[in-house]
Order: C-alpha cells, then structure tokens, then sequence
RNA sequence: GGGGCAGUGGCCCAAUUGGCAGGAGGCAACUGACUUAAAAUCAGUAAGGUUGUGGGUUCGAAUCCCACCUGCCCCA
C-alpha cells in the first residue's frame, strides 16, 4: 500500500476546498432556464468562535442543498453575518477594543472557520450588517417606513438604570437590577420610535401559504394573541372620558370599580387631595418593577383607591376607580372595567380590598352569591342583573360567535356608548435602541421641532469611529458632537437622532441583500430577486419563532404595499413566472427547525478525601483519585464521585442521594492516576450532567478541534448520524466512531477492492437491489429532513458492500456501478471524500454537479418476501411466499399453515384481512377466529 | 396556571396512511486475530423490551383518543 492509499481528511479537505473555490463550483448565477432554489440558513452572530451549534445547524442544512443541486435544481446557498449588537460593546468597554475592529476580527476568524465546514455558501454573496454598504440600505428601510406612516414616535416603558443614565435591555436586567453593576432599574417612560407591527397581525395569523412547523405557528398565533371585544368609553363623575376594552362586554352590569394602570395619563388629574400621597407612593413603587413581576399570576395585588369615581355607561352606576399595577399601560388602553364575579384577577383584588362582587352571568345549576362565591366563574351561564339582557345564554365561544357578546356589542354600537373591536396581544415593534454599535436612525430633528429624514444621497449616515466608551455603557453618539450637530434641508442647524436600531431590523432583511450584496441603486437588484426570492427553505432553531421570524414576515408585507417589489414582479411576469408566491409576502416558503446539541455527560472523579471535620465540612489534607470498582466497604472520611468544583470546594455524591462538602486544603496531597507527582486541586474532575453547552460550565465542543482529528465529513457526518435533527440531543464523543469507521471503511470499498472480472449473477443482482433501496433510503431522508437515517442507509450498504468485498463474489463492472451511485448518494454528506473517491474512480470533476441517482422500483424489488400471518393480531407464523403475492393466494397459503390449522381447530375464518406489501415493507395477513 | 413538543434495549436513535419491535444504523459489551501488553484496527458474537403509566377505539396500537407521570420549550 502507498502512502496515498490511506484516507487522509487533512490533505483531501483542503485540496478541494480550493478546487471548488477557485473553479467557483458554488457560485449561484440567474438562468432562467432552469429552476431555482433558494436555501438559507441562520446567518450568524459574529461572536468570536464557530461552535458545535453552528455546524449543527448549518452542515445538514448544506447537505440539503446539495442534494437540491443534484436534484436539477439551480441552488442559492449564501451566507453572511448579522454583525452590530450588544456584544461588540462590551468587549469595547471590558476590554478596550473598539467594536468594529473586534467584529472585523470575529468576522474573518468565523469565516476561516465556516470555509472548513465545505459548505456550499457563495461567498460572492456574503453580506456582513454592519458594513455601511448594507446599513445604508437598513436606514433607506426605515426612512421609506417613516415616509409612509409604519414608522412613528411614541412612548414606551423601558428599563432605565438611573446611576447609569442608560436604558438596558431586558435580558439586562435580573431582578429589577442591572446585572453588571447590582444598581436598581427603574421603569420609565420614553420617547422611542416604533413601527406598526399590528397593522400586519391579521395577516401574519395566515399561515395558510407558508410550510412551516406546527409549533412556530402556534407560537406566533398565542404571540400575536388576537382577541375580540368591545371598545366601551366611561367617564369620570367630573366628565373625563376612560376607554377600555373588554373581550367581554356582556359582563358589562357586574363592572363594580375600575382600575387604571398606574402611569395612566388621568392618574394625577383625577385623584383627591384625600388620596394623593398614597397614589404617588404606589406610582413611585410600581416604577420599580418590571412587567414580568407585575403580570405574575397568583401574585398579591396590590393597589390604591384614587378617591375618584366613574360612571358606567350600561347602567349609570357609580364606581371608584382605583390603580393597579396589575394593569398594564401598555396593552389596551391601560385601563381596565373590573368584573371581579367573572375575571380571576378582578375577583382577587376585589376580594382583598373588599369590593363589590356582583354575578350577572348565571351558570346552570350553581347559584353564585357575591359575597361567598370562592373564585370567579369565567364560562358559560345566562346573564342576570344586567337590565335589557336578562334571560340571554351566555356561551363560552369567544367574541361574536357568543350570542350574549353578540348582543351586547349591537346595543353598545347603536347607544353609541362603545363599539366592537379587536384587540392583538402583540405591540408595536419598539426599534429604537441608546447604542453606538447599530444602525444610526437617519432622521433629524430641526430647531423649530420638526423632524426630517436624511436625504438619500447623504445615507448611509455612518457611525463615527472616533468614539470613547465610557464604563457606564452609555452611547458615545450621545456626547459625540461631530456626529450630533448637522444641518437640515434649510441650512439651519439641526440635531441627528442618536438611537440606533435594533439588530432585528438587520436580520429582517439579510436574505434580499444576499441576492446582490454590491448592488447600489437599492437595497437588491430585482433582476435578481425576480428569480431567486421568494426563499425557498429556511432552517434555523427554533428560538426565533417570535421575534426574527415574525419579524421577517412583517417585512415582506411592508415591503410589498410600499412597492419594493413592483420591478421585482414585473421582471418575473417578463420571464412568464407567476410572482403570486412574492405577492403573499412570505418571506420564507418552507421553514425547518433543528434542535439543539447538548452537553456531554461525563462521571467525575471518584474520591477518597481525608482530613478535620469542623462542622459539616472536611478540610481535607489528603485527597485521592481511585476507579469507582476498588471503592472501600467502608471509608473514613469523604468517599463518592466529585459533582461539582467551585475553587477548592468540592461537592463529592456519598451515595443514596446524600452530598458532603470537603475543602481541598492548599498543601493537600492530591493524587490522580497518570498524572505524576502531586495534583492539583484545578485537575479534579467534576459530574457533567447532559445539559446545555456553555463555557462556565465547562462542556464545550470545538468543533475545530474534531475536524482536525477526523476530518470535516467525519464532523458533518456524526452531527446528521448521531441525532435527530430537529429533536437535538447530547454530544457523544464515543458516537463518533462510527462514523470514523464508516468513512474509512468506505475508503477502503473504494481503493482497496479487486473485484473479480466475473461475478456471480445472484450476488451482483443482490447488490443493485441494495443499492436501489438505499437510493430510496437517502433520497426520503434528504426530502424529510431525516438526515440521520439517510446517513444509517449509508452504512447499511456499506455493510453489504463490505460483504460482497469479502465473498469477492461481484464482478468489475457491477461493482464500480454500485460504487459510482453510493458516492453518489454521500456527496451532499460528505463532500470532500466523494470528490477524491469519485477523481479516483476515473468520474469526470465535479460530483457535485453530477445528477442524483434514478430509484428504479423494480431493481429494488425483492423475488420473496416473507408472509407475516397473524391470528388474531399475533403474528403465528412466517412463510416464504413470490414478491407480488395476491390476497388470494395469500390467505390460501395461510389458512394452509400449521400454526393457523391448529388455532383454528377446524373452525372457519370469521375474516381475514390481507395487507399488502408496500414501500420495501412485507406483506401480512391476519385470520381472525 | 395556560399552550406546545417529546418519552422505544445500558446509551444515541429507526419504524410513510395503525399492519412482524427476527429493532434499520451506530455506540457500548463479549469472543477471537494482531500486540510482550494495552490502545487503535480488523473479524465475529450473542444479549438486551410489558415502546413512561393506566384506560379506551380496532381484527390489529410505539403510532389514534382520554387521564396521569417525567423532561424540554413558549406564554403568563
């Protein structure tokens, strides 16, 4: 054997990693003439590091594309990152590196990293979000939304850390406190730019055009949350009119207060001298909290009594007004008719500040009494107390499906008191974000208060690099006056937007700019778009169902009623393609997720540890590593597996679930088997449960350090083998070998075979026959997304290849036909080893634009298949019967059988059911006596 | 509290519309070969189960329905 004759991941990657790019073997272009697929995956954060994850998500996302290719199909595969954000700042401010220099850098370290992958991607088609040529066009984005009214200015509640003059995001905060400093965060009311999201949530409930998964559609559906009701107006004795809304204003006549969130503009207006001091208490308090902690169920309302009353429009009743935190300002109208006989958390408050509870919906065969009912009743019944409407059935169907609401909202309608009305869950998208590292808002705020955009031939309005960062995290557009001070389009001195935009707006985006990412006369080329948009399957996890995805969908819609899509649309009608499927402004036709790659469970060190007991601690001066099989009877001191280390402290698991706690002391006597002399306390392994990857943790898989051991198809590989992809699941570093077997032994098949000029025709049929079914195998796989079992096919053939090796029973020309279709079938797998192994069989280059292999049915049928004969649904017996057995003949043969004849004790069959064989499956028959 | 998803040999996982759990495949295990030995590699082998639990529908249920248990995700 040469040297050459071993696999050698290490040579053949690279060799055709630059093959493929310098013949450009992936670079998509526009033919008409052939059908287009657009895939794409996530685009990635540019965090430093290519993780397991990445490739997780990404390699069997690349494996489908390939196939696609193979398939006939003209395939767009790009890839690009989603650059500004969060992250970059920190590192600024932690450690003194300006954002765009540490993003760069992440940038070409990720991309190294991705090229290793030897995934199709484009790479003339990469489009990074923070380079001005792309965030020009995500300021002309939101400047055409601002010129057509889906942009405005409004006020939203946000987190404001009031030591650091700065607004944190939410996953900043942690128990009302900023996380980096343990300073108290206060809710504060700001001026924020937001964009109509709602104006689109009836159509983003259609999911009707769109394959995407059940579960994100239901996830979208319960974050939209549309409701149905009535918009009904109250008014305070002194004449100030209160809207709310209620989804049901058949409970109208029970209304006995109603509460106003506490920052409810009317609060101060409204409230007596008598009341004053307690309600500007409670709104200090409220401010204190975030909403999370405000909506919490089964938490203890609390609330102040304004001194104000209102009337109720129904019945010209008197009820006082309260705030409550438990109301929040910004869904509805932040303010709310309490109907504690009929709402949970109405009840709870009443109850605790003992209010009126009065029933006036009367379920059947229950007699509610305001005073003693327990909880409320929020169903069905017949309205009582509720004047004109007594006697009318109230159903438990929402909105007007419910005869009671139904009426209701036409007497409010007619008395012009209030009228029917929607309301979604869902709020406008707050975009507007106090940080330098996004994308600037183009806009300008001239002297005399007007507000203009910047023109388009000044975008983008570029971020300027000469910045400090201050360790209080605030923005340094803030105080940049260079950047600050412009001039409007009169020449007067103006000041520019500091906020920038969230980096959700980039990502809604990406997928157009991926089309042409060098284009400058918009933000894609239509003649591009015309032919690759809409995206054809997009696969990502799961975590973004309500934000980037709905987000994306938002997208699509605006940019269509705002005409992005016209040129777009009259280029496909050009090239006769129907445009219908842009038109639904769905971005992405068919959606897949994956799940996630755990953490690897790892048994930590088991120890024996001596030393002082000083309460329930041992301070041990001698610790021990020993193999859990030669543990002591008994041991006097701390005996068990170590589960976890903080310093020198570690927890050690003594067994029946019991724990100690032992203090490895500095000058301990550590001892661990193949480390010589004294260990240190640093080398002592702990438990790793199967959990999440993360670097505190300790269980992190570099997926650079894999590649280099076996390759980059032996990565890819194990990641599609060794799980279920949108399930996930936990590293196994054992697993791997596997598929280190399989692809050498496919090495081997494919080098190391001298078959014979002659084979045996049994053998050689036998081998097409495998070789068809396995065509079927991976080709359902690579459809369903089930690259696991696509992968499993793979190896079953290779057994049988292996087999046929051995027997040396497969002629020459049958055998490299069998070879030719498996490498076939691995390319979109593994890549690279298909490539050398097709080169070395004589193939002409490239595999990868070769044609999928044809199943052929008749090839892969079997001559005998086994009958399953069943009685009474047991399987009694199993006979040899031709492939195409008939019902007929098959029930003839059963009731002929030995098992059957003597169940059945001569009795006849009461019947019999024949089921056929079908998709590789055997037939079966089942007598039932 | 509400909604969603999942639960199959020791482990990862298969099982198109309900139709053989000889479990597809892999890991681990065991036996042999190679080796002074081990690892790795190669060849071979059997073993392993009330498909989370309990009911129901059906000629027949891992699959459909109901209830419960456990885990994960989303919302509150």
């Amino acid at each position: 054997m040469t040297p050459t004759d071993k696999y050698n991941p290490q040579d053949i990657e690279p060799k055709w990693q630059e093959r493929w790019e310098a013949d450009r073997l992936y670079r998509a272009r526009v033919d008409w003439s052939r059908p287009k697929h657009y895939a794409l995956t996530m685009l990635p954060y540019p965090s430093g590091d290519l993780h397991i994850g990445h490739w997780f998500a990404m390699t069997p996302s690349d494996a489908r594309a390939r196939y696609m290719r193979m398939k006939g199909f003209n395939v767009l595969f790009p890839m690009g990152f989603d650059a500004f954000g969060l992250p970059a700042e920190n590192a600024a401010i932690q450690r003194n590196i300006h954002p765009k220099k540490w993003t760069y850098a992440n940038i070409e370290r990720m991309r190294r990293q991705l090229r290793s992958m030897g995934a199709m991607f484009d790479w003339e088609r990469e489009a990074v979000s923070c380079d001005p040529d792309y965030y020009k066009w995500t300021e002309w984005f939101f400047k055409q939304f601002f010129l057509n009214d889906l942009a405005y200015r409004g006020e939203a509640l946000v987190n404001w850390s009031p030591t650091l003059q700065t607004v944190l995001a939410n996953e900043q905060v942690i128990d009302g406190k900023d996380e980096r400093t343990g300073q108290p965060v206060v809710q504060k009311l700001m001026t924020q730019w937001f964009f109509r999201y709602t104006r689109y949530a009836d159509e983003m409930l259609d999911f009707s055009h769109i394959d995407w998964p059940e579960p994100i559609r239901v996830m979208q559906t319960n974050w939209i949350g549309r409701s149905e009701g009535a918009r009904v107006t109250f008014h305070t004795e002194q004449g100030d009119p209160i809207e709310i809304y209620t989804t049901r204003p058949d409970t109208l006549w029970g209304a006995t207060f109603m509460v106003l969130a506490p920052e409810y503009p009317l609060v101060e207006k409204i409230t007596t001298s008598k009341q004053r001091k307690a309600v500007q208490a409670y709104v200090e308090q409220a401010a204190r909290s975030t909403e999370i902690e405000r909506t919490a169920e089964g938490r203890e309302k609390t609330g102040v009594f304004t001194g104000a009353y209102a009337i109720n429009p129904v019945n010209d009743e008197r009820i006082p007004i309260w705030i409550a935190d438990y109301v929040m300002i910004n869904y509805g109208s932040g303010a709310i008719m309490a109907v504690p006989a009929h709402d949970e958390r109405d009840f709870a408050f009443a109850r605790k500040f003992g209010l009126e509870v009065r029933p006036v919906i009367q379920p059947e065969g229950m007699e509610l009494d305001g005073k003693t009912m327990p909880e409320a009743w929020p169903h069905e019944g017949v309205m009582v107390n509720s004047g004109p409407f007594n006697g009318t059935p109230a159903t438990r169907d929402k909105g007007r499906k419910n005869p009671a609401i139904s009426a209701v909202i036409d007497w409010l309608e007619e008395r012009g008191i209030g009228r029917e009305a929607v309301n979604y869950r869902l709020r406008d998208w707050l975009i507007s974000r106090q940080r330098y590292w996004g994308a600037p808002i183009p806009l300008i705020y001239t002297q005399d208060g007007t507000i203009e955009a910047v023109p388009d031939e000044q975008l983008p309005v570029e971020l300027p690099e000469d910045v400090d960062f201050l360790p209080t995290g605030q923005s340094p557009l803030k105080y940049h006056e260079a950047f600050q001070n412009t001039t409007d389009s009169r020449g007067r001195p103006a000041k520019r937007e500091t906020d920038t935009m969230d980096t959700f707006m980039c990502s809604s985006w990406y997928f157009y700019r991926y089309l042409s990412p060098h284009f400058d006369k918009g933000p894609f080329d239509p003649e591009e778009a015309a032919y690759w948009l809409p995206v054809d399957t997009y696969t990502g996890g799961a975590e973004h169902a309500t934000m980037h995805l709905l987000y994306a969908r938002w997208f699509a819609k605006a940019m269509r009623d705002l005409g992005m899509f016209d040129e777009t649309v009259r280029i496909m009608r050009e090239h006769g393609r129907d445009p219908e499927s842009l038109l639904w402004g769905e971005p992405m036709l068919q959606l897949r997720n994956q799940g996630q790659v755990l953490g690897e469970e790892r048994e930590g060190h088991f120890i024996l540890a001596t030393g002082t007991w000083q309460a329930a601690k041992l301070f041990a001066d001698r610790v021990q590593v020993i193999d859990r099989k030669d543990a002591p009877e008994t041991f006097d001191g701390v005996m068990g597996e170590i589960i976890k280390r903080t310093e020198n402290i570690l927890t050690v698991d003594v067994g029946n679930g019991d724990t100690r706690t032992v203090e490895v002391m500095p000058n301990a006597d550590i001892t661990i088997p193949g480390i010589d002399g004294v260990g240190r306390v640093e080398q002592l392994r702990h438990h790793l449960e199967i959990q999440r990857m993360s670097k505190s943790k300790g269980n992190v898989v570099n997926p650079d350090e894999w590649v280099s051991r076996y390759g980059a198809d032996t990565v890819r590989a194990y990641l599609m083998f060794g799980f279920d992809w949108q399930k996930g699941g936990p590293w196994d570093s054992k697993g791997i070998q596997g598929v280190v077997r399989w692809i050498n032994d496919v090495w081997d098949i494919v080098i190391n075979t001298q078959p014979p000029v002659q084979g045996d025709p049994d053998a050689e049929r036998q081998i097409e026959r495998r070789v068809h079914q396995t065509i079927k195998k991976v080709t359902d796989a690579l459809e369903n997304f089930s690259f696991n079992t696509g992968v499993a096919g793979l190896m079953a053939l290779r057994n049988d290849l292996r087999a046929a090796q051995r027997a040396g029973s497969v002629g020459e020309e049958a055998w490299r036909q069998a070879v030719r279709t498996m490498l076939l079938l691995m390319a979109p797998f593994t890549p690279h080893i298909a490539e050398e192994l097709w080169a070395r069989e004589g193939h002409p280059y490239s595999i990868h634009t070769q044609d999928w292999p044809q199943y052929d049915a008749d090839k892969a049928a079997e001559d005998l298949v086994t009958l399953v004969v069943q009685v009474n649904g047991k399987v009694r017996d199993r006979l040899e019967v031709p492939a195409g057995v008939t019902a007929a003949e098959a029930e003839r043969l059963a009731l002929d059988s030995d098992a059957v004849k003597k169940l059945m004790n001569g009795s006849p069959p009461r019947r019999v059911i024949f089921v056929e064989a079908r998709n590789g499956q055997e037939p079966k028959i089942n007598v039932v006596v």
